[in-house]
RNA sequence: GGUCUGGUAGUUCAGCUGGUUAGAAUACCUGCCUGUCACGCAGGGGGUCGCGGGUUCGAGUCCCGUCCAGACCGCCA
């Protein structure tokens, strides 16, 4: 036997027990005469206590031996602290030791293994194994381990059935790069790994399985950021005989349940924002609504005063900033440069500080008199308002970004709020002027509202549905097509050829055929999930062992190259 | 594919307009210490300044290339 109790659970009560504790050595303070051992495990610390005076030769022989992560088992007997350590759960007693058992050494770590470890990024992925040790990250684990189980409960009463799909399925060349495997025995033949089970699931509807979900790794072969990854997990559902209406509000419950039973945080019922005024307003589809700061348009007003970069602009929008006007000279400089940055590409910033005694101050007093500036933010004392203008689109992309880096430096995104929305009334298809071609904003499956295509097809709105909370897509669903014909009729809008239509979604095609339901779904990103509930916008210390910014695992240094014998199997030759 | 930032002791970093033997903290090792809990005190070891080239009397520092890491843009139906 290893042990009688972990290292987190012993307390007053325990005082007097003979125990056994096995774990690792955190840190040793020697007194000479006196020694103590703090030792952990995933459960806590329990401090060790060793007397030499009290103790035999071989503990003292032992314990001299001992260094940082050294595994050791240890018999003693809980007592009492002469002073209490409040930080720790056992904080009130101690183990004075009586006999000590080295399991395994350990060499010195590469980094210190405490909540705030010295280590940088990348050694803590090469040891990853060490850096889960560390309580903030093994806690997140725990977190999404706590998560997930609150997630399968919930829809597990509400009638789902968790159903898996396979791995290696068909490539198809909509949307994100496809990884891909090659068929040792249909050789010059590939699987591709899911994107996202969504043609199976929609077949299990038609199967009749009425509710399915499933937390289900996804892939996709395109560039990593801090909030994606290559794989990811996502909580795949999908619900026969419902409208947007049903799907929404059975899904609004499952996250306000999971806020309520892991955070204990009641949220709000979440808004529902169209595309079209998010974009309009914030400049993004995921807006961040916890603070105001909405866009006002002035395309129509500012122009014809003669100012030229309004005249020729095509769109002219900004935002007020509250108490803005107490920012410096240089710190508006700051953001006329942030936004002149190449990842934002602005050609500039105009900015009109609004000031308490109602002067106006701005990059732009040459072109209009205060009351006209006044008149065009429609700003209050104490604001500054900042303007951008510009092609259309970019405008309100470069606007929305600095509404976000506003808010970030006056410290409005607040850590304790969470604000959850629905975004709706996607287009259902974008024109992409580089191929030419329409492409499904959402995916090729998405039903139109009303079941009906405009004439126009960037007219017509999807029936889909985006959930944002504090500005972090966290998950997308929508109705589906469930008919043959309208499904056959956006592969066209998409491009397809029929016969590229069948080839490669004949399967579903045929399905449509016997009795589909009117079904729909959603799926959510776990990581980002668990990463916002914990005030979080990276991912990556929310899985056990995520890949680098070049999709690397430089722990076990993946991706590598394979021995010819395997290309050879498979009929590979690498040019 | 692109933009930006970084790479100096085991680790995290400092090192100014180029100029003696490249520093700090921490970790590590040795000794001392009878109530520590980030223990304390004294001492010690530890560096191809990512790599390659160039400029210069002289390069951690400037220039070019390259590799690695991070953030972002493109991309992510």
């Amino acid at each position: 036997m290893y042990r009688t109790h972990n290292c987190g659970e012993l307390r007053k009560s325990d005082i007097n027990s003979k125990v056994k504790l096995s774990g690792w050595v955190q840190r040793i303070r020697n007194k000479g005469f006196l020694i103590w051992i703090d030792l952990r495990d995933r459960y806590g610390i329990t401090q060790l206590f060793i007397n030499s005076e009290n103790v035999s030769d071989d503990v003292i022989k032992t314990t001299k031996l001992l260094g940082r992560e050294f595994v050791i088992s240890i018999d003693g007997k809980v007592i009492e602290r002469e002073a209490y350590n409040n930080k720790i759960a056992t904080g009130e007693i101690e183990i004075s030791v009586d006999s000590i058992e080295i399991l395994n050494k350990s060499e010195i770590p590469p980094f210190t293994i405490e909540d705030e470890s010295d280590g940088g990024d990348e050694l803590r992925m090469k040891y990853r194994y060490l850096d889960l040790r560390r309580n903030p990250i093994k806690n997140n684990l725990i977190f999404r381990n706590d998560l997930s189980f609150e997630i399968r409960k919930y829809l597990k009463d509400n009638g789902f059935i968790d159903i898996e799909t396979p791995y290696l399925i068909k490539s198809t060349p909509e949307g994100a790069r496809d990884f891909v495997v090659p068929s040792r025995i249909n050789l010059g033949e590939f699987y591709a790994l899911p994107q996202s089970p969504q043609t199976f699931k929609q077949l299990l509807m038609i199967s009749g399985f009425d509710k399915y979900f499933q937390i289900v790794k996804c892939f996709r072969d395109e560039d990593l950021r801090a909030d994606r990854q290559p794989e990811f997990t996502q909580i795949d559902c999908e619900m026969s005989f419902v409208n947007q209406d049903d799907v929404i509000s059975t899904f609004e419950g499952l996250i306000k349940y999971l806020f309520k039973n892991c955070l204990n945080i009641n949220l709000k019922d979440f808004k529902k924002i169209s595309y079209g005024e998010a974009i309009e307003k914030y400049g993004t589809d995921k807006p961040d609504t916890r603070f105001e700061m909405d866009f006002f348009n002035l395309s129509e007003k500012a122009k014809g005063t003669g100012f030229k970069i309004f005249d020729e602009s095509e769109a002219i929008y900004g935002f007020n900033v509250k108490s803005g006007a107490e920012l410096s000279r240089k710190e508006i400089d700051s953001y006329v440069d942030w936004v002149k940055r190449p990842q934002i590409g602005a050609l500039g910033l105009i900015w009109i500080k609004h000031n308490m005694d109602g002067s106006i101050k701005s990059s732009i007093d040459k072109f209009f008199d205060a009351d006209q500036l006044k008149n065009l933010t429609n700003s209050s004392p104490g604001d500054i308002s900042f303007i951008i203008s510009g092609n259309k689109k970019k405008t309100l992309t470069q606007l929305g970004a600095l509404r976000i880096e506003v808010a970030e430096r006056f410290g409005l995104r607040n850590n304790k709020e969470f604000e959850a929305i629905w975004v709706t009334d996607f287009p259902l298809f974008e024109w992409d002027e580089e191929s030419k071609s329409y492409h499904s904003m959402h995916h090729p499956f998405t039903s139109p509202v009303d079941g009906v295509i405009n004439k126009d097809p960037s007219k017509t709105f999807a029936n889909a549905y985006d959930l944002v909370i504090n500005g972090n897509e966290i998950g997308g669903g929508s109705i589906r097509i469930h008919n043959k014909e309208l499904q056959q009729k956006v592969f066209s809008i998409l491009g397809f050829s029929e016969k590229e239509a069948d080839d490669q979604f004949g399967f579903l095609l045929n399905a449509f055929k016997y009795g589909a339901p009117p079904h729909g779904g959603i799926a959510f990103g776990l990581d980002r999930l668990v990463a916002v509930m914990n005030n979080d916008e990276t991912i990556r210390d929310y899985i056990a062992f995520p890949k680098n910014n070049s999709g690397r695992d430089v722990m076990i240094d993946s991706p590598s190259k394979i021995d010819n014998q395997q290309l050879d199997d498979l009929n590979i030759k690498l040019n």
